[in-house]
RNA sequence: AGAGAGGUGGCCGAGUGGUCGAAGGCGCACGCCUGGAAAGUGUGUAUACGCCAAAAGCGUAUCGAGGGUUCGAAUCCCUUCCUCUCUGCCA
């Protein structure tokens, strides 16, 4: 969510940029100043009336005090219009209030400068490509494919029990993915995020604090028995951590990091795409998360990426780094990288990890302040990443380190998972 | 799930209708004292919005949340959320 203030001081600023994600935000924002003026003005008076029936009630309780019950009595009527005229008031303020809040949740986050034009992905930039693409033997597997071969995983068992989208993961297949968990973790660890275990589901008001609501309702799991949604990525539950606080820059950054599986309801999209691992309505994520000073946000960003890039190079996996453009980019997000592997099986790109900064659009609806060294309050800056998302690592290792011997598993993965080969 | 108790500032804790944003203590900050420290002592110490160029200052709101009674609510009433104790259930 913007913060009026911003809005008003950067109007011009922010509609050319909201124009690279083809928002046009003229009309909104003129709603939104308009709203906020007659919200100062409702205020203003509102206030002005309370002050005066508060000092008209200081004096009758002075009156009874004396004894002067009769005089109290006449003063008591002037309260009466005070008190209609300040009721009628504050539902004017609260009506007002609740439709710039309304107007500002549905305007999306300013893109950062680096933030290229463009209506979809066909208009990211690629900043960065990275390891090699091997040359995979005659008759090479698309990962659906190998998971059947060396019974690693079994999506129609998942249909039975669930449905679609949620695989059981079987033998090597589960200890390869509870390896990669415990490998991406202690990787974010040793980079200094501190790990969090937290709950799987969340309540209303930490949907609305990092922008799943309203904005993406139907893509959540609604437990509707308790007014809870399960989350469909960790950014959720670990950013609330925070949500209300006021923190002292000296406590800033905070890294954190922590494993969850991931809800997504994902209607909408059918064929080769959502085959095997590509597109699950339950899968399992390591995240990062860190709250910053706003004039450290851009470095955090870049250490963010090195430290997804450090990752994806141990795994010697080939991947390219995405510069999202402004169609693509996410609601709440400034500046978003999309880490994506490379499946040769499949001859195309999965996305494994994306990257954003939220600068302070976040924490204006968490309310995630700090002091700054002169004592004044600050929003921070929030970001998030994925390091990284399971099924689509396990796919690319799957696809791209098949030999005719079999799987050969990453050697940083070994110890992890107590084995060197699938076969 | 049932019965009871309770939710007050960074923390502890007083306050049951009137100048209460809230005693007192702890903590913290700054100053005094000291050769230095401790002790002692003085001052200050919430957040949001608005007025003001800004500071100072002032106004308004906030004692879990929402609503009500009242001229006036931390204090009374209703709803709701949460915590604790006992009972029940349970990995």
């Amino acid at each position: 969510m913007l913060q009026v203030n911003e809005i008003r001081e950067n109007k011009k600023k922010f509609i050319q940029a909201l124009s690279k994600r083809g928002f046009d935000a003229s009309i909104i924002f003129g709603d939104v100043l308009q709203t906020d003026e007659l919200r100062k003005a409702t205020q203003a008076k509102l206030d002005e009336t309370l002050a005066q029936s508060n000092s008209f009630s200081k004096e009758i309780g002075l009156l009874y005090k004396k004894g002067e019950a009769q005089k109290a009595t006449l003063l008591k009527e002037k309260t009466y219009q005070l008190k209609e005229e300040s009721k009628k008031l504050t539902e004017t303020l609260n009506n007002t209030l609740e439709k710039l809040q309304t107007l500002l949740f549905t305007i999306p986050n300013i893109p950062n400068d680096l933030v290229p034009a463009g209506t979809d992905e066909n208009d990211n930039e690629e900043i960065f490509k990275e390891g090699e693409i091997p040359i995979l033997a005659e008759g090479a597997l698309p990962h659906w494919e190998l998971a059947k071969k060396y019974d690693l995983i079994d999506f129609e068992l998942g249909v039975k029990i669930t449905g679609a989208g949620f695989p059981v993961y079987k033998g090597k297949g589960a200890r390869l993915q509870r390896a990669l968990i415990a490998y991406f973790l202690d990787k974010n660890i040793h980079a200094g995020y501190v790990e969090y275990q937290v709950p799987h589901l969340v309540n209303e008001t930490s949907g609305y604090a990092t922008g799943q609501l309203p904005d993406k309702e139907g893509q959540m799991y609604h437990v509707t028995g308790d007014d809870l949604y399960l989350i469909p990525t960790a950014e959720v539950p670990v950013t609330n951590i925070f949500r209300g606080d006021l923190r002292t820059h000296s406590e800033l950054p905070i890294l954190c990091t922590g494993y969850t599986p991931c809800f997504r309801r994902e209607a909408g999209s059918y064929g080769a795409h959502v085959r095997g691992l590509n597109r699950l309505h339950q899968f399992d994520k390591v995240e990062i998360v860190r709250i910053e000073k706003p004039e450290n946000s851009d470095a955090a960003l870049t250490k963010m990426v090195e430290h997804v890039k450090g990752i994806l190079k141990e795994l010697k996996l080939p991947y390219r780094i995405l510069r999202l453009c402004g169609g693509d980019l996410g609601f709440t997000a400034s500046l978003t990288y999309d880490f994506e592997v490379f499946s040769t099986a499949q001859d195309r790109w999965l996305e494994i990890s994306s990257v954003s900064n939220f600068e302070a659009f976040q924490a204006n609806r968490l309310k995630l302040r700090y002091k700054d060294e002169d004592g004044k309050n600050k929003l921070a800056h929030t970001l998030n990443g994925s390091a990284l998302a399971l099924p689509r690592v396990l796919a690319g290792i799957l696809e791209n380190c098949q030999s005719p011997e079999g799987i050969k598993i990453p050697a940083v993965l070994v110890p992890y998972c107590g084995f060197d080969l699938i076969n």
